[in-house]
RNA sequence: UGGGGCGUCGUCAAGUGGCAAGACACAGGGUUUUGAUCCCUGCAUUCAGAGGUUCGAAUCCUCUCGCCCCAGCCA
């Protein structure tokens, strides 16, 4: 695919022109920074697509750097989890690196600003720094500590380190200007006490480097050129720049900042998603529901339709509410082009052929994928008693319904035209089989007299299927803005957002199913044979994304 | 009411003084052994609003309105 017209975001427009000027002697380096303290989801692939994109287009490389300087809430399982996405999602970044890789180092920045006098140890309590620090509306006041010597900076802060305080005593602040109308300015932390133990570097320290601290460092000493980060940061940015113009780094990246992606009908934030699980609204972190990109990896989602999901939303600095028909049109537009076909019927309604002969079995062909004859050809079996999806058929149908009615007649999908001859029902009135007939010369769906059949329907044949499990998503909350009016948004949870089928009959082919693989069940959808709970005797398949549906929106029938 | 941002179609989003791209959605039509796919066609005389500058403004200036973020020893 050939780019016509070379226009980009803003982002690639700074960095294009960032490249032409030879800032950075035309280099760029980009980084995706996670905190391990969680699962990844759709939001954070937005900013690995742009962060590996932009480092990929302009010949650069881009890290994944874990910032993990908050023990409290990190842990080894997040660290396994998010470079395996990475790496899913199809990205190589070498190895991972860490921003803990950096502690020696930055606590000797950290020096070198108090010598600088332009750090100092407080001994407030952090409710006192939070008196002192003032308001949106007025300024903050200088802590009595301020102005320690230099010499009592170091050796309160090397005791710091050597733990000699309780947490909560002692910080390093900057020494900035607590009457700054950005209050991130006000002589913000630099190091707290935290008697927690590392993922990484286990019990050697006592003391841990703030975000903004660390997060700048870290940029400068991996030499990275762009620094990609979401709009909340912003009011950041004087401060990184603030700390990079004051330590004998290599060199001062620059911050850019963009609008994280929000999608209707779901919630994009840790906070929300772990709640969700916590309290078992979902069945965990992978739940196929959930927009976390381990839920939908299980749901069956691919790589290259999420990056083209990102590719196609975009990247500004307008906060936006991405229609989720816009995540399904790119899935399906994959799916569609790669999915292999298979029938399979989720509610099995009984089909007697009675003119066919008993204890036949015949072999019919059919594509892979019809409009991809490379894809080959698969065999199903045909005999006397099939099953068709109970939606098929209308006992007193209206005039465009091109299914199953008494007296209609059909193509079963590759094999015969059939025609609904009587009509079974149990004692309640149930409808419980259909006897149809087959017309012979009709094998392989064609009619030799040239007639018309408008309909054609999915089966299986019932002595010969797979049985199976299938989970049917739909979405996980019932209106696009789950929070709308400030509600507590679990309130909003669709209770129809799982529905579990136990007896769906399938083309016996799917027993040769791989986890994760996607196939289209044609007409219904498309769905993958579940990576967790699919056992070769008992498999389970989850509806990734239902087909697009234009007789449903006419019915209007739900999704 | 301090500071920092953002307002272009239902939803995203190009556009950077010279006739408002594209995608999704939507509406019509065609092809079709998936009511799928595919293919046509239509869909912003107007860019939050009001003034102003200019031959010419979504783009420049002024004011107004609306929305988001910031007062963690979280990131």
């Amino acid at each position: 695919m050939e780019e016509t017209i070379n226009r980009g975001h803003f982002i690639e427009t700074i960095i294009r022109q960032d490249v032409a000027t030879s800032k950075n002697d035309g280099r760029v380096a980009t980084r995706f920074p996670p905190e391990p303290n969680g699962y990844l989801h759709i939001g954070h692939a937005k900013s690995i697509c742009l962060n590996f994109n932009m480092a990929q287009k302009f010949s650069g490389h881009c890290n994944l750097r874990f910032d993990d300087s908050n023990p409290a809430k990190e842990k080894q399982i997040y660290i396994d989890s998010i470079e395996s996405t990475v790496h899913w999602l199809g990205f190589d970044y070498g190895s991972a690196l860490f921003a803990s890789d950096y502690f020696d180092q930055l606590y000797v920045f950290a020096k070198e600003l108090i010598e600088k006098g332009l750090a100092y140890v407080c001994s407030l309590p952090a409710e006192e720094i939070r008196a002192y620090r003032g308001t949106l509306t007025e300024p903050g006041k200088n802590s009595p500590f301020r102005d320690r010597s230099t010499a009592e900076n170091l050796d309160l802060f090397s005791r710091m380190k050597n733990g000699e305080f309780e947490e909560g005593t002692h910080t390093l602040r900057a020494k900035i200007d607590m009457t700054s109308p950005n209050i991130n300015l006000r002589d913000p932390v630099i190091y707290r006490i935290k008697n927690a133990p590392h993922p990484r570097t286990g019990d050697k320290w006592c003391i841990y480097p703030m975000y903004d601290f660390t997060h700048c460092v870290s940029d400068a000493l991996e030499g990275i050129t762009h620094s990609l980060c979401s709009l909340e940061f912003e009011d950041h940015r004087p401060l990184y720049d603030w700390y990079l113009d004051n330590l004998s780094v290599p060199c001062h990246p620059q911050q850019i900042e963009f609008a994280r992606m929000n999608i209707n009908y779901t919630v994009l934030s840790k906070r929300k998603l772990q709640l969700l699980v916590d309290q078992g609204h979902v069945t965990g972190w992978d739940d196929p529901r959930l927009p976390t990109l381990e839920g939908m990896r299980r749901r069956g989602y691919t790589p290259s339709a999420i990056r083209k999901f990102c590719d196609t939303i975009g990247v500004s600095k307008k906060e936006s509410r991405i229609d989720i028909g816009l995540l399904e049109s790119c899935l399906r537009e994959d799916l569609n082009e790669n999915a292999p076909r298979a029938m399979g019927v989720l509610r099995p309604l009984k089909v007697i052929i009675e003119n066919y002969p008993e204890n036949k079995t015949e072999t019919l062909t059919s594509m892979v994928h019809p409009q991809k004859p490379e894809m080959g050809t698969r065999e199903i079996t045909f005999s006397k008693e099939i099953y068709v999806e109970q939606d098929d058929f209308m006992e007193d149908p209206p005039k465009k319904f091109f299914r199953l009615g008494p007296g209609r007649e059909v193509r079963l999908r590759s094999a015969y035209l059939v025609t609904c001859k009587q009509v079974v029902k149990n004692d309640q009135g149930r409808v419980t089989s259909l006897i149809c007939t087959y017309d012979p010369a009709t094998r392989g769906g064609n009619a030799p007299d040239g007639r018309k059949v408008k309909g054609t329907i999915h089966w299986v044949d019932a002595g010969n299927y797979v049985s199976a499990r299938a989970n049917l998503y739909d979405r996980l909350f019932m209106d696009e803005d789950p929070e709308k009016g400030g509600q507590d948004f679990t309130q909003n949870l669709n209770p129809a957002s799982l529905e579990t089928l136990t007896d769906c009959k399938l083309e016996k082919n799917l027993a040769h199913a791989r986890p994760e693989q996607v196939f289209q069940f044609e007409r219904l959808g498309y769905f993958c044979l579940d990576a967790r709970d699919s056992t070769p005797s008992a498999p389970v398949f989850n509806r990734t994304v239902t087909l697009r549906d234009t007789w449903a929106k006419v019915t209007g029938k739900k999704r």
